[in-house]
DNA sequence: TCCCGTTATGTAATCGATTACATTCACTAT
DNA sequence: ATAGTGAATGTAATCGATTACATAACGGGA
């Protein structure tokens, strides 16, 4: 048992003769170390789980492919898990880091509150990446929202429109940052902050649609002439939604999005969006919460990931299409 | 230790002091039970791994979702690894398998040779399903491929095409299965079937816009008035390809899909594709899993699922929209 | 008073792999 | 011939939780 242990972590002490014996006896027999007895014993499983909302999140889905890219470089395995955006369930799979299942958690967009998240990461090994909880003492990966938004809504505004929607999911606090965002650029430039225009949605395409029809009957106040979307998702609602009503979205009404995901690129009209690296945003979580895993010691703290703004044909009506002006 | 292990576990023969107070000093030192020991002595771990080809893969993250509701409801955890196509990395994840750490494994799309997966489904439970390995000895959920490609293009020359090019994955054995139901529509009506019109693509958009460009550049040859994609994704690329090209898809060339991802409502022309219920595939699949899991006994085989087709605009020259006529 | 049964708790073996330490063996140097 | 050396292998403790079995404590009946 001893010997065999030792040709299976390639101990040098193994007479070069046992050692291909016992693999042939292992190939035999179909023998395959037990991994539970193992990582009892050597305690780090180089395991590291994913938490996602929804398996089919278009944009997180990059993020994912970040953070595997950065574990693989390291030797680490990555598994992912749904929450559905549900506690309980979220709470079933944390169970995997503190049962010591796996050796850290990465979070894309907990519904956790913060003091809970903070007696976690006090523990255990654990970042949040693109969507953070608000006073949660996590370290956390992800873009400035607020510069981002800012910087559509100007781009808008000088764009000659004045009326400009905005559709976010107000329980998000980088929706919410968004909003601040749009509300200083409309400062800035002297524009009344109709809350109006200010519209609830929860990321998905018919949330969109219902938005778009909602602004586009508001009574007593003139439809907006840019719709600014919390998620590309939501914008192909919106352009969905303006087709069936005749509208033109680019020329009618201006359509921003954000997020960038490949939907953005085949939507008639392009859609018009902000770009965030979702590569570089997992890639940096993962490095993040790998470091805290290997030297406990440390405490790093926030990334920020710049942003760009990318213009399509959903704006074409007052600007250069596909151009890449990096911004930050 | 015995006493702490019989409260976490509801053993009745603990008293009820001592169980409280066995409570209160767990939560106070923060004491979590270590998984490894437990499924160390109690071997399952009542946790199933799912393998994907990628993260955001729409079709397959239906299926994915079906699966984990038939596991939740039996007590099991499900979790999720991505396989990028990739043999070694597939062999990666299987040791999870063979190591322990899972109870049972659920392939959407094995790149492995037809041997390994047999070999492995007779030592553990392992289940194929949507995409299958031909040869491979393991239980597979999934639909009638045959038919439904078969269905598809008599549909399209009962509408009056005559040139319907048909874009594939050859390296699928489902692809293979549904070019044999062209073929079987094709020789049925006396349509001559030329090989001009089989192009191959990777299920990307790009690959599928690429293939567009291909089909209507070809020498000697009329292009076609059907094209028949492989799956919605690729027949988005064909759609957008058709607009910079000038052509009317759904007037001038009929489009048709397979797979009906949400993308397929939201294109223009919405799209014409063949659905799957990826809920009920998952959910079979996952119950098939679970049955070999827990009665080791058994050896149940393949299950199929019904499909139907769905006509939205990208059909419109031909026919009636979006009704949903079951088939099968 | 003694014995028995019941209930609650403690003891120790177990799961499978790892690894410090002990042992064996062959061989060399004295 | 004997002690000493080093390489290869065997032995047994360990990781943490579970659980069959042993023990303790207590009350009640003969």
């Amino acid at each position: 048992m001893a010997t065999v242990s030792r040709v299976l972590n390639d101990d040098p002490a193994v007479a070069e003769e046992t050692r291909s014996r016992v693999l042939q006896v292992i190939d035999q027999v179909g023998y395959a170390p037990n991994a539970l007895g193992r990582s009892l014993r050597k305690n780090p499983t180089r395991r590291i789980l994913v938490l996602l909302p929804s398996i089919s999140h278009q944009f997180l889905s990059g993020v994912a492919r970040g953070a595997e890219q950065a574990a693989w470089r390291r030797g680490y395995q990555i598994i992912f898990s749904v929450t559905h955006s549900k506690e309980e369930l979220e709470r079933q799979y944390i169970k995997m880091l503190t049962q010591r299942s796996v050796d850290g958690i990465l979070f894309t967009a907990s519904q956790l509150p913060a003091q809970e998240l903070s007696g976690l990461g006090a523990r255990y090994p654990a970042v949040m990446c693109s969507e953070c909880v608000e006073g949660a003492k996590l370290p956390y990966v992800g873009i400035d929202n607020e510069q981002a938004a800012y910087e559509v809504t100007r781009y808008l505004i000088e764009g000659g429109c004045r009326r400009i929607a905005i559709i976010t999911r107000p329980e998000d606090y980088s929706s919410r940052l968004r909003l601040k965002g749009y509300q200083r650029a409309l400062a800035e430039k002297g524009i009344p902050d109709l809350p109006e225009y200010h519209v609830k949605g929860d990321h998905s395409i018919t949330s969109g649609a219902y938005a778009c029809r909602r602004l586009f009957s508001l009574p007593n106040l003139q439809p907006p002439d840019a719709v600014f979307a919390g998620s590309d998702l939501m914008a192909a609602g919106v352009i969905r939604r303006m087709y069936e009503m005749g509208l033109r979205p680019g020329e009618d009404v201006m359509v921003f999005g954000f997020d960038n995901i490949e939907l953005a690129r085949i939507l008639t009209p392009t859609l018009s969006t902000v770009s965030q690296s979702k590569l570089q945003m997992g890639r940096r979580a993962m490095e993040l919460l790998l470091e805290r895993i290997e030297t406990p010691a440390c405490t790093q703290r926030d990334v920020r990931i710049g942003h760009k703004l990318i213009f399509r044909e959903s704006t074409r009506g007052i600007g250069v299409q596909e151009s890449g002006r990096e911004i930050t």
